[in-house]
RNA sequence: GGCCCUAUGGUCAAGCGGUUAAGACACCGCCCUUUCAAGGCGGUAACGGGGGUUCGAAUCCCCCUAGGGUCACCA
C-alpha cells in the first residue's frame, strides 16, 4: 500500500475465481453475475481467475466449460483467462513461484512453520477433540519446533506442510458490505495449512495473495466463505496488507430449504442451456435471487440490470430457487424474442425429435418459422416445444376423445367444409392472414357462430378440441393436407 | 457440538420508528376469445415466539426457536 489511495477513489476491481472442478454451478453463476454487475455499474474491472490448486479434481475441461457458460450468460471479463492482463498468469497453478516467495517471508518471520505431522495423526486428534465436544483444531505439536528441529526434519526428507501460526486471543473483524461488521475470535481457528505437502497452496492462502497482487478491491462471493474470512484477514494482517472489502451473498437453496444438489434438480448452468432456457432469462432470474430492484419492474436485460444494480440492495437471507419463476421468465423471453432467433434455437430440438432431418431449404425454414410462431407461447423452455408440434408433422390424426367425433356429425358441418374448400380454391396465397379472412367470411356467409365453424374444423384437422390458432394451422398445413385431413376425418364418422 | 449468518404471504421480496405492510411468481375468479394458452382486470395469502426500549415497533436491543453455513493437506 502506498497510502496515497483515497477511499472511494481507487478503481474498483472484482474477480470471479471458480475452481475448475465441475460445471458452472447456478450459485457460482450468480456470484459471477453480481461481481460483473458491480464492476460494470461502477466502471470497474472484472477479473476471471482459475483456482485450480486441487490437482485431483481440477480439469482443463471444466475450466473450458465454465468459460463457455459465462460467455453464454453474457458475462465477460477484462482480465484473466483467455484475455490475459497486467497481473498474469491468472491460473493459480501457474503462479507457484509467487506463493513460494511469500511463504519464505512468513517462515522467516516466524509467522508460519513447517508441520511434520502425518495426515493420520492430525485426523486422529481431530476425532478425539470432536468426541470430547471440542472444536477440532490443529493441536500445535509442531508449532513450537525450533528452527533447528524443523531444518533437521526437512533434511531427513520428511513430508511437511506449512502452517500459519494463528495469533492467540485476538478479535478478528470482517467488515462485510452486505452483513455489516462480523467479529470472530482468533482462538476459534486452528493453525491452518498454507502449503500442502504437494507444494501447492491451499485456497485460503492463494486467494489472499492473488487478491492482493491483483489489487482486488471487493471480494463478492458466497456466504459459505464467510467463516473462511477471518483466516484470510489474519493473513492480510500478517503481511501488513489492507484487506479488500468483502460482500458475502447468501446461498441459493433447493425447494426444501436444504442446499441445492444434483438430486434435487438441475444445478449446472449447462443443464439449463441444454433444456432451452435463454441466457437472458437465467440472468434475469439469478439477479432477482438475492437482489431486488428499486422499482416494481422485474423483467430486465443485462444492460438494464447494470444500471439498477446496487450492492446495498442485496438481501442477507438465503433464497430458495423458484423454478416456477424461472419458467415464467423464460416463457416470457421465448414469446418476446425475435422469431428468427427462437426458431434457430428450436430447430435442434425438432431435429433431435426426428421432426426435421438434414439441411433446411429456405422454404422449409420459413415453414418451420410459422410452426414456431404458432406454438411458442406454450413451452416454458425450448426443449418442451416438441410437445406441441406434432399436429403439424403427423397426418395420422388420432381422436383424443371419441365424443369429439359427435361434433363432426353436426348438421352444419358439410356446408362449412364445402364453403372452406371453395374459399381455399379462390385464395391464391394461403397465409395466416388470408386463412383468417376465409374463416371469418364463412361465419358471415353461413350466418354461423364461430364455434359452429371453428370447432368441427379444428377437430377434423387435429383430433383435439384445443391447440394452436386455427387459421395459422390451416396456413401451415396448406390446402392439400387440410383437405385430406378433413376428408379422412369425415369419412371416419360416416359423412 | 463450537463459531458465524439469517428469519415479512407457498416462493422471490419492498420496507430501513408512525404505511390501508408494495410488487413479482404460483394459486383462484372475471374479461377477451373458435380451443388451450397468452394478455387485461381483480382476489386469497405474511411480519416465527417471548421479553424489553419508545408516545409509537415488521423496523432498535436481549433471549428462545427454526433454517443455513463453517470447523480439510476442497475450494
Amino acid at each position: 500500500m502506498d497510502g496515497k489511495e483515497v477511499a472511494g477513489m481507487e478503481k474498483i476491481r472484482v474477480r470471479f475465481a471458480p475452481s475448475p472442478t465441475g460445471p458452472l454451478h447456478i450459485g457460482g453463476a450468480r456470484t459471477a453475475l453480481f461481481n460483473w454487475l458491480f464492476a460494470r455499474k461502477n466502471n470497474g474491472v472484472m477479473v476471471l481467475r482459475s483456482e485450480d490448486t486441487d490437482l485431483e479434481r481440477s480439469s482443463a475441461e471444466s475450466e473450458r466449460n465454465i468459460v463457455r457458460d459465462l460467455k453464454w450468460l453474457g458475462i465477460d471479463w477484462d482480465e484473466g483467462l483467455e484475455v490475459g492482463g497486467p497481473y498474469a498468469p491468472y491460473r493459480q497453478t501457474e503462479r507457484l513461484d509467487l506463493y513460494r516467495q511469500f511463504t519464505e517471508r512468513l517462515l522467516a518471520e516466524g509467522k508460519a512453520y513447517y508441520c511434520f505431522c502425518s495426515e493420520e495423526e492430525v485426523e486422529e486428534e481431530r476425532q478425539r477433540q470432536l468426541s470430547r465436544g471440542e472444536t477440532p483444531h490443529y493441536h500445535g505439536k509442531c508449532r513450537n519446533l525450533s528452527r533447528e528441529e524443523q531444518e533437521r526434519c526437512l533434511k531427513e526428507g520428511r513430508q511437511a506442510v506449512v502452517r500459519f501460526r494463528v495469533p492467540e486471543g485476538e478479535k478478528v473483524v470482517v467488515e462485510d458490505v452486505v452483513r455489516g461488521r462480523v467479529e470472530f475470535d482468533s482462538d476459534g481457528v486452528g493453525d491452518f495449512v498454507l502449503v500442502k505437502s504437494d507444494g501447492l497452496p491451499t485456497y485460503n492462502y492463494a486467494c489472499v495473495i492473488d487478491d492482493y497482487l491483483m489489487k482486488i478491491t471487493h471480494v463478492i462471493r458466497g456466504e459459505e466463505h464467510l467463516s473462511n474470512t477471518p483466516r484470510q484477514v489474519l493473513l492480510y494482517q500478517a503481511f501488513g496488507w489492507q484487506p479488500p472489502k468483502f460482500a458475502h451473498i447468501s446461498l441459493i437453496l433447493a425447494e426444501d430449504r436444504s442446499k441445492m444438489s444434483k438430486r434435487k434438480g438441475d444445478t449446472a448452468v449447462e443443464q439449463y442451456r441444454e433444456k432451452g432456457y435463454l441466457p437472458e432469462a437465467v440472468v434475469n432470474f439469478l439477479a432477482l435471487l438475492g437482489w431486488s430492484p428499486e422499482g416494481e419492474e422485474e423483467v430486465f436485460f443485462l444492460e438494464e440490470l447494470v444500471k439498477q444494480f446496487d450492492l446495498n440492495r442485496v438481501s442477507r437471507a438465503p433464497a430458495v430457487f423458484d423454478m416456477d419463476k424461472l419458467k415464467w421468465l423464460n416463457g416470457h423471453y421465448i414469446k418476446n424474442s425475435s422469431l428468427e432467433r427462437i426458431t434457430e434455437l428450436a430447430v435442434p430440438y425438432l431435429q433431435e425429435a426426428g421432426y426435421l432431418t438434414g439441411e433446411l431449404t429456405p422454404e422449409q425454414w420459413n415453414w418451420v418459422k410459422m410452426v414456431v410462431a404458432s406454438v411458442r407461447e406454450y413451452p416454458t423452455c425450448l426443449a418442451e416445444i416438441i410437445d406441441y408440434v406434432d399436429v403439424f408433422f403427423n397426418d395420422e390424426i388420432e381422436f383424443e376423445q371419441e365424443e369429439l367425433k359427435e361434433i363432426l356429425q353436426q348438421e352444419q358441418v358439410p356446408r362449412v367444409v364445402e364453403a372452406l374448400y371453395e374459399a381455399l380454391d379462390q385464395t391464391p396465397e394461403l397465409t395466416p392472414e388470408t386463412a383468417k379472412k376465409v374463416l371469418r367470411d364463412i361465419c358471415k356467409g353461413l350466418k354461423l357462430g364461430g364455434k359452429k365453424v371453428y370447432m368441427p374444423l379444428r377437430i377434423a384437422l387435429t383430433g383435439s378440441n384445443h391447440g394452436p390458432e386455427l387459421y395459422e394451422l390451416i396456413a401451415i398445413l396448406g390446402k392439400e393436407r387440410v383437405a385430406s385431413r378433413i376428408n379422412r376425418a369425415l369419412a371416419g364418422v360416416g359423412k
